[in-house]
DNA sequence: GTTCGTGCAAACCTTTTGCAATAGT
DNA sequence: ACTATTGCAAAAGGTTTGCACGAAC
């Protein structure tokens, strides 16, 4: 089977780039925090650990080439910083994000939430929507001592 | 009829703050432009049409006051700068952006379209929302050639 | 040899902060 | 007088850019 790395080796052939040792480390922090939403220093600092050489400004140049190609997406939760958050494979959609007011926790919601307010907003709005981005801010279940919802239910996994 | 103005006033008078001329020319640039999405420089130089003397440092510590007071609300698109939106009087909820990726014009939706899936997200993920951020990124009905939604239509009037 | 990519440092831009001066009560 | 607020300039923080060097075909 191909691995993740093959594919996006491809994805970026495909668009006539290579993928150079230090892309393919910033690659691989990337998979290996895939729940995290890091920013360009976290990833510049995670990469510097197995690759020591590596400069800051390639990090970004990386970075704004892997959302360019869409394989992560790019966020803003409003402080200061840009956060890259991997794509699904596949995912049409961008999955939506919760972040705690209290602890600072963010989780991520993979499944679509958002396939009937689309359609109206196509509908009554004449507006042909490319992407979206859905964030909620709020108290999570750590915080409210509420048992984790994951294990109440699967319907994260099921997706 | 009280104001707006006035009612802003005594807002940031039960917060022990005070309306100075500063702060008054920067609300009432606000007012002015409800319908644009203003960066602190924008705000700035509308400001200092009519106030020449006014530092941006100041202009930043107003907007910085009026979002702790939630009367404007703070946005990012995603460039490198923070948008202030005035927030619609009495709403309870953060209205919603459609960004267009063609013209970069942006529209508002004044409408909540969030109401069933914040439902499933309290329920499902034990999450309880205190704000949100929703935003469509697509081609808004003029770069399609469709007709203005708003004549079609009258949803967002009627809110 | 030409092209693409990198590292470094400088530049850039937005936002924040320190501080002395000012305004309002 | 006392406290909040302002303006200015400097600093901070994140991101981008110019450029010479290096790697790959």
């Amino acid at each position: 089977m191909e691995s993740r790395i093959e594919r996006i080796k491809k994805q970026l052939h495909s668009a006539s780039y290579k993928l150079t040792p230090q892309r393919e480390a910033t690659v691989r922090v990337l998979l290996e925090h895939e729940d995290d939403h890091l920013s360009a220093e976290d990833v510049y600092l995670l990469v510097k650990e197995k690759s020591p050489e590596i400069g800051l400004a390639t990090v970004y140049r990386t970075l704004e080439l892997l959302t360019e190609l869409k394989v992560v997406d790019k966020i803003n939760f409003g402080d200061g910083v840009s956060r890259y958050d991997l794509r699904q494979e596949g995912a049409d959609h961008f999955h939506h994000h919760l972040i705690c007011i209290e602890c600072g926790t963010v989780d991520e919601i993979q499944e679509d939430l958002l396939g009937d307010v689309e359609k109206v907003v196509e509908h009554d709005w004449n507006f042909k929507i490319k992407d979206h981005r859905l964030t909620f801010h709020g108290i999570c279940w750590r915080c409210q001592g509420k048992p984790d919802p994951k294990k109440a239910n699967d319907k994260r996994d099921k997706e």
